[in-house]
DNA sequence: GATGAATGAGGTTTCATTCAT
DNA sequence: GATGAATGAAACCTCATTCAT
C-alpha cells in the first residue's frame, strides 16, 4: 500500500513545531465544529501563519482535514499496536482494548470526533476510497492477524471468517468509542441503558461488553 | 414521552400529496448532499412550492431536516415492528432483522444516509437530546422488551443487562446497515473483508453475523 | 384643512371593538419594533383577524402605521386641549404641560415612540407633508393661539413672533417627552445631566424647565 | 471614557483614500435611505470594493453605520469646538452656533440625517448606551463647561443647573438643525411658522432664537 | 365580509481560494 | 518562503402583498 500524501512538499520542509501546531489547531477546529463549519482562515490565524502559507502547505481544506484526521488516527493506532502485538490471548487483548477506549475517551476525544465526522462524509466512493484505506488498513490487519492466530491456536471459534470477526469486533468497539465522545452516540447510550456513560463505572462496561465478545468469539454454533 | 413537533401547523394543513412530495424531495437532497450542503431553495423548487411557503411549513432548515429524518426512521421502524412483535424466538427475530437490513439496503438507503448524517452532528447535547429520544426510544424499547422476554423464558443468557444486550445488538445491525449504504462504511467493509458488499451473497452475511450474535446471546461466561 | 383618510371604507364599517383592537395591537408592534421591523402579518394575527381582512382595511403597511400614529396623537392631544383651553395664564399652562408630560410618559410611551419614529422617516417631502399637517396642525394652532392671546394681554414678550415662540416651546417639550420614552434621548439625558430620568423627582424637572421657559417668554431683549 | 471600535483592524490598514470613500458612500446611502433600507452591497459596489472585503472591514451593517455616523459627528464637532473654545461670551457663542447651523445645514445635511436616524433606533438601552456616550459626551461637556464658566463669571443666571441649561440649549439647536435637513422637521417648521425654512433669511432665525435663548439664560426667576 | 395559502425578490453574511508583493 | 488583501458566489430567511375561495 502506497501512502498517499494530502499535503504539499512545503509542509514537510516546515519545522516540526509549526507542523504540530497547525495540526493541533486544525484538529481542535474540525472536531469542535465539524468539517463544513470549520474555517480554514481561522485555523491559519490560530496557528500563527498566514492563510497564504496554509495554501502552500495544503491544496484544499479537504486535504488539511485528512491530514489532521490521519494525525489523530495514527496516535490512536499506537495504543492499539502495543496491545495487539503482545503475547496475550485474544480475549485479554479485547479486554485491554476496551479499557483503553474507556480511559482514552477524554484525552483523545477530538481524534474520535474527527473519525465520526469522516464516517459520514458524502464524497463519491472513488475519492473516499483512498482515505478509508489509509485509516482502516492498519487497524484491520492487526485485528485480522490476531484473530487468525487465535483461530489457528484453537483459542477461538473457527466457523466465522476471521475478517468478519474483525469487523464485528471493530463495530462494537467503535460504537463504544463514539458513545464516550460524540453527542449523538452519547445520548443514544443513555436512551438504551438509562445511564450517563460519563458517570458509569469503567468496570461495568468492561465486564458486560467482554462477556458479550467472549461468548461470541468462543462458542461455535451447533 | 411527548413527541415534539419540528414543523409548523401550516404543514399539517397541506394536502398529503404535497406533504409527501416535500419530504421525499427533502430526503433526496439531504441524503445525497448532507445537511450542510443541502439547499432549501432547491428542495422548494423541486417540490414545486415557493421558498416562502417552505418557511411557512418549517421554521428552519434544521426543522425540515429533522422532519425528513423522522419520516425516514418511521418507515424503517415499521419493518422492525412487524418482526419484533411476532411470536418468534429472539434469534429468529435477529435473523429476520439481518435479512430485512440486507434487502432494504437499497430501497431505504436514503433514510439510512440521513441517520448516518444525524449521528455526526455537532450540536450541543441539550439540543440533540430530543432528537435522539425521538429517533431511538421506540427501537430501543422494542429491542429491550424482546430481549427481556427471552431472558425470562430462559432462551438467552441472563448475565448481561438486557439494555446492554440491546445496545450491542443495535451496534452490529447499524454497522451492517451503514455498510450497505454509506460510502465510508462500504469501503471499510471492503478493507476488512476484501468483499464488495453489494456483490456479496446475502446468505453469507446472514450466516456469519447470526452465528456471532447467537453465541454472544446464548452462552453465559463461566 | 381636509382630513385625509389612511384607511379604507371597510375599516369604518367594522365594529368599534375590532377597530380599537387592531390599532392597539398595531401601536404595540410599531412602537416596540419600529416601522421597518414591525410585521403586519403579526399585527393581523395578534388582532385576531386574517391578513386578507387587514388589507381590506388598510391599503398598505404605511397606511396602517399612520392610522395607528394618528390614534396615538389624538389621545395625546386631548390632555393638551384641556390645558390650553383653560383660563390659566400661559406660564401656568406651560407648567401644566410639563407636569402632564412627566406623568404621561409611561402611560403613553407607545404613542410617543411612534411619534419619534415618524420624525425620522425618509419619505419624500411631498408624501410626508400631509402627515405632518395631520399630526402637527392642531397642536401648533393651540400653542400659537394661546401665545398670541398672552402677547396681546401683555403677559409675555412681544418681540418674538408667536409662531416662533410656539416652535421653541414645542421643541423643549418634545425633547422632554422623548427623554422619558425613547432610548436614545433617555441616554442622552443621562449624559447631559448625569441623572437617570426615571428616578428623577418630577418637581426638579418642572422647576428647572419652567424657569427657563418663564424667562425666555417674559423678558424682552434690550 | 474609552473609545469603542466599530470597525475591524483591517479597516485601519486600508489607505486613507479608500477609507474616506467607503465612509462617504456609506453616509450617502444611510442618510438617504435610512438604516433599514440601506444596502451594504450597494455601498460596497459604489465604494469599488467587494462585499467580502467590506465584511473584512466591518463585522456587521450596524458597525458600518455607527462608523459612518461617528465620522459625520466628528466633523460637526470640529466647527463646534472652534466656537466654544473661543474667548467669546456665552451668548456670542450661542449666536455663532446658530449661524453655523444655518450655514452648515446643506453641506452637512447627510451627517445630520444620520443623527436623526440614530435618535430613533429601537435598540435596547444597554446596546445603545455606548453609542450615545460616543456621540454626545464631547458636545455635552463642551456646553457644560462653557455654561459653568459663564455662571461663575456672573454672565448668566445661576438658578438653573448648568447641565440642564446645556440640555435645553442643545434641544433648541438640534431642533433647528433637523428643521434644516430632515423632512419631518422641515414640514413641521412650515406648519408652525408658515415659512419654508430654505427660503428663510438666516438673520431672521438668528435674531428670534437668540432673543429666546438670551432671555432664558440671563434672567433669574423672581 | 372573511380567510390564509402562496409568492419571490432581496438582503445580510460566510469562507474557500487566489495572487500580487 | 511568507503575507494577507481581495474576491464573489451562494445560502438562509423575511415579509408586504395578492387572490382564489
Amino acid at each position: 500500500m502506497i501512502e498517499k500524501k494530502y499535503h504539499k512538499e512545503a509542509f514537510e520542509r516546515a519545522d516540526d513545531k509549526r507542523k504540530n501546531l497547525i495540526l493541533e489547531v486544525g484538529i481542535e477546529e474540525f472536531s469542535s465544529k465539524g468539517y463544513e463549519n470549520a474555517n480554514i482562515n481561522i485555523i491559519a490565524k490560530n496557528a500563527g501563519i498566514s492563510i497564504g502559507l496554509m495554501y502552500k502547505y495544503f491544496a484544499t481544506k479537504e486535504d488539511l482535514f485528512i491530514t489532521c484526521l490521519k494525525r489523530g488516527m495514527s496516535v490512536l493506532e499506537k495504543s492499539l499496536d502495543e496491545i495487539m502485538v503482545s503475547e496475550d490471548k485474544l480475549l485479554k487483548k479485547a479486554e485491554k482494548l476496551i479499557r483503553t477506549i474507556c480511559q482514552h475517551s477524554k484525552k483523545y476525544s477530538n481524534y474520535i470526533k474527527m473519525y465520526n465526522e469522516i464516517s459520514s462524509r458524502k464524497d463519491a466512493p472513488d475519492s473516499i476510497s483512498d482515505v478509508v484505506e489509509e485509516i482502516e488498513s492498519k487497524r484491520s490487519s492487526i485485528y485480522i492477524t490476531s484473530i487468525s492466530q487465535a483461530i489457528s491456536k484453537g483459542d477461538i471459534r473457527s466457523d466465522i471468517d476471521p475478517r468478519m470477526l474483525a469487523l464485528f469486533l471493530d463495530s462494537l468497539l467503535t460504537t463504544l468509542q463514539f458513545a464516550y465522545t460524540c453527542n449523538y452516540y452519547k445520548e443514544k447510550f443513555k436512551v438504551y441503558t438509562d445511564i450517563d456513560i460519563e458517570k458509569l463505572d469503567e468496570e461495568q462496561i468492561v465486564t458486560q461488553l467482554l462477556r458479550f465478545i467472549e461468548s461470541a468469539f468462543t462458542y461455535e454454533t451447533k
